[in-house]
DNA sequence: TGTTGCTTAATTGTCAGCAATCAGCAAACG
DNA sequence: CGTTTGCTGATTGCTGACAATTAAGCAACA
């Protein structure tokens, strides 16, 4: 007997599927902040009934990706200096726990995979791929939050993550002294895997200051805040 | 012009309300763990047609109360020994930032406010009103968080503590041990109030530090994934 | 000129029914 | 006697149609 496939990609429900291409097609900027989407648009370019599309969109307004005027539209949601301000507390926050709690289940092969990623990013840097350095980042603290083994964590930090993509694409945002970067992440893997919980969780806190404090100052100066229309509860 | 209240709350969408009448039902303890929740059953009990009971399903199973099994099944979640130790641990993550945040932000009159729910929870619990003290007791920290000023975190707050709530009627909660509270509570608040953020940090996390604690021995006893009596918040 | 109320087209909210899928059971088979 | 296979009832997934609500345009009017 040979090995088969399993089918589960095949038999997602719709609904989530639906739910994966319109998400894709707002992290891509494809769809900018404040566009309108009517729902009969988008069933018929899906090719899926209008209470299918209805569910997928429910689901991206639970990610915050888009927004429902009751009664009147949808439209994808704008990301403020606030919005990112709030993003990179509270994804400091995370991934502060998640380091601690990463430096306390941390074992060899596993520090030899983070650095393994880390050197993925330092190539990619070298090489000018920045691109795939950025994915390669997000994957590097998304391995950190998995050694958490913490569902409830890892599930938030995929949550706040996307928020980072999400603003990143919307404000043009990209790290800027790449340098600091790989030191730093340098710096917080090995402490992970000489398992100082305190330094692992104080450095991946300081990890997401610059962005904190830049953005801090800029509202600040009472700086650019798109408005944002509220949302039905 | 008096004061006009919003309406709001009336026009709900149908969808919402049925969520709030099944979440509520759940966290009451009228549903236990493992329940099995028939569409049909709610739809011809809420007097709402099947599709809505499915979207109000599709929230709480965000929520984490409910769960899925696609084209079989729907039934109440269950929180095991994992689960609270990961609430209370992200719990301690956030609460320890919103303290933060809330002692940068901290005025006079919030000072106040907060002695004085603090107040009502000393007199809730020497008059042993052991309910309204629990309830209290979570109004003194959504009371904190608000200070911080950071919607996405009080939305993840309010997420964790309706987990928290979750558990504590699945685990069969019992008060004990209030005067140990009430001097942390008192700790919390006065660091907060003196601005002093390292320390509201430090407080608002070892708060939760006993329950995690608890947790983490009885993890590695390998014991228990079932219900277990814990301390108020 | 600016406001008010009506009309109407567009869009979302809700419903009832059909299709797809599954767990359980009993008959067929070795 | 144990295993496989095919049915069956029940339940969820999805769709198209209808109801409710909104926003915009337009006429009436002070």
């Amino acid at each position: 007997m040979t090995k088969l496939t399993s089918l589960k990609s095949e038999k997602r429900l719709l609904d989530r599927r639906a739910a994966d291409q319109i998400r894709s097609h707002i992290l891509e900027g494809v769809l900018p902040a404040g566009e309108r989407l009517l729902e009969t648009q988008l069933s018929e370019e899906l090719e899926v009934s209008r209470g299918t599309v209805r569910s997928a969109l429910a689901q991206l307004a639970n990610e915050g990706l888009v927004q429902q005027v009751a009664f009147t539209r949808w439209e994808v949601s704008g990301t403020s200096t606030v919005d990112a301000w709030e993003i990179y507390t509270l994804r400091g926050a995370l991934e502060g726990l998640g380091a601690r709690l990463a430096a306390a289940n941390v074992t060899e092969p596993d520090g030899s995979r983070l650095r393994g990623i880390a050197d993925d990013l330092l190539h990619a840097i070298r090489e000018g791929r920045f691109q795939d350095a950025t994915s390669i980042d997000f994957n590097l603290h998304a391995a950190i939050i998995e050694l958490a083994r913490h569902e409830r964590l890892a599930e938030q930090h995929r949550f706040i993550v996307q928020q980072v993509r999400f603003h990143m694409v919307q404000s043009g945002f990209l790290p800027n002294d790449y340098e600091e970067l790989i030191a730093e992440h340098k710096a917080l893997i090995e402490a992970v895997i000489a398992r100082d919980a305190d330094r692992a969780e104080k450095l991946a806190r300081n990890h997401n200051d610059a962005e904190v404090k830049l953005l801090a100052k800029l509202l600040k100066q009472g700086g650019s805040v798109k408005p944002i229309r509220e949302k039905v509860s």
